[in-house]
RNA sequence: GGCAGGUUGCCCGAGCGGCCAAUGGGAGCGGACUGUAAAUCCGUCGGUGUACACCUACGCAGGUUCGAAUCCUGCACCUGCCA
């Protein structure tokens, strides 16, 4: 595998740098030849979200541009947790953790290859951890860490009002051992993260420099937020999950489609792989011709492709434009009708089950006084059509495809009813 | 350790014995406008029931009262001032 001189450049272009150790050093690296790299996934929860899906972009382009990456799983740093400024989290179970390593394992694999000369590896950091003695730990590890620069980190700080737990101040320590395990066993010499693991990526740099005299690198992604700088990534239903058991193809697809223009452009060069010139010609379409929306058509169907592949990205398109269309529900045919219900979201429902109820049932309202409002507020959809009656009951008539009914809530929440 | 103040709905923040499910702002949701965008405007915003009603809720536990988010007692937590 050869190496791509540009991909530094090419990470700048998009943004991915938000700090950096050295930056002439770390080009110097990565033209130099196969570095080898390591990014962590701490398993909290049972799904990665769209967050974790940067460092794992990230680390394809690397691996692509030539790199040998190093998967972590924090089989061990899971277990504890590092330190957020919402407050202190709350331990996992060991079983817990285990599962959702594993889960988060899974997850990752397919971004990455694991043949040829630059194959990526897995590893979980509870295996160096695990039997690590606390008196080796503190004498090793700990000696390496002035406690009073632990405190002047930002997280810390904003903690230390509202009081931290000693093992949450201490998982910089585990994380910075990480990188030095894999840069003694592995000749590993630089991780990347999100800019919240900044502090985390340079204490191993810091470390590996204290310990063993050697020459580290790091850099950190950016935090994707919305225009008002608020987190992004939410859904209504949470986080926006990489597995599809928690978060539908389709709802995933939407998700991106209905990016903002001022976005787009930023989210196209993060989260795709679309070459330099095709992001801008898109940026272009969208300050030109802004209706057709191309660029975010463009950023749903490569994302959705690359986390869910081709198969699901074309049903999660197909059920859009059929239950987007302008066309007339009844001249859909029914398995072109049910597929794309079931993907945006469907229920079974006894035949004369009030409408009101049924919007509760599928999830589009939370409860009967909320269906009622959504009505009274000219919300409620079935078939297309406004729905003005509070009280009323769906009938045979009014059944499309064959025994469904098309429920939807606004302009873009949509679930279908099977009647049975 | 002493003194003073605070703890209200998703968040901020009024209310200080009945007119309080609780003013106002933000977020959210719906509508209009559009492009399944943004901004703007309008509406809505605990639950069940068609309105009257009922249930749950104003840090926690008790109490006073016909009646408490509002008064009293204890507890927990937070903030400010003093040591």
């Amino acid at each position: 595998m050869s190496i791509d001189p540009t991909l530094l450049d090419d990470l700048e272009w998009r943004g991915l740098i938000a700090h950096s150790t050295d930056l002439d050093a770390l080009r110097d690296a990565l033209t130099q030849g196969s570095v080898r790299f390591y990014v962590g996934f701490d398993p909290t929860a049972p799904s990665l979200h769209m967050g974790n899906l940067v460092q794992i972009l990230t680390a394809r382009r690397l691996q692509l541009a030539g790199h040998t990456p190093y998967a972590l799983v924090g089989g061990a740093t899971g277990m504890i947790g590092d330190p957020r400024e919402s407050g202190e989290r709350t331990l996992n179970s060991l079983d817990t953790v285990k599962d959702w390593v594993e889960r988060v394992r899974r997850q990752i694999e397919p971004f990455l290859s694991f043949e040829g000369t630059n194959a990526a590896t897995m590893v979980n950091n509870y295996d160096w951890t695990a039997s690590l003695s606390t008196i080796d730990f503190l004498r090793d590890i700990g000696k390496h860490f002035p406690v009073n620069r632990m405190l002047a980190r930002d997280v810390v700080r904003s903690r230390l009002e509202a009081g931290i737990s000693y093992t949450e101040f201490s998982y910089v320590l585990l994380q910075s051992m990480d990188f030095l395990n894999l840069y003694r066993d592995h000749g590993v010499t630089l991780q990347f993260g999100g800019s919240d693991q900044w502090g985390n990526l340079t204490g191993g740099v810091e470390l590996i420099r204290r310990a063993d005299g050697g020459k580290a690198h790091a850099f950190a992604t950016p935090l994707v937020t919305k225009s008002d700088g608020t987190k992004y990534g939410k859904t209504e239903g949470g986080a926006l999950w990489l597995d599809p058991e928690m978060l539908s193809p389709y709802a995933f697809h939407q998700f991106w489609l209905n990016v903002e223009d001022e976005k787009v452009g930023e989210l196209l060069r993060i989260f795709t792989f679309l070459p330099r010139e095709q992001i801008e010609e898109l940026e272009a379409q969208t300050a030109d011709k802004p209706y057709l929306r191309a660029a975010q058509k463009a950023l749903a169907d490569e994302v959705t492709t690359l986390v869910h592949g081709e198969e699901e990205t074309r049903q999660a398109k197909a059920a859009a434009t059929a239950l987007f269309g302008s066309g007339d529900l009844r001249e859909l045919s029914g398995t072109t009708l049910a597929a794309a219900l079931r993907e945006a979201g469907a229920v079974r429902a006894t035949a004369g089950t009030p409408f009101l109820d049924l919007l509760v049932q599928t999830g589009l309202v939370k409860s009967k006084g909320e269906a009622r409002r959504t009505i009274q507020e000219g919300g409620a959809y079935l078939n297309n059509e406004r729905v003005t009656d509070p009280d009323l009951v769906p009938g045979a008539e009014d059944l499309v495809g064959g025994g469904w009914l098309v429920l939807r809530r606004g302009k873009k929440h949509l679930a279908g009813v099977e009647i049975g």
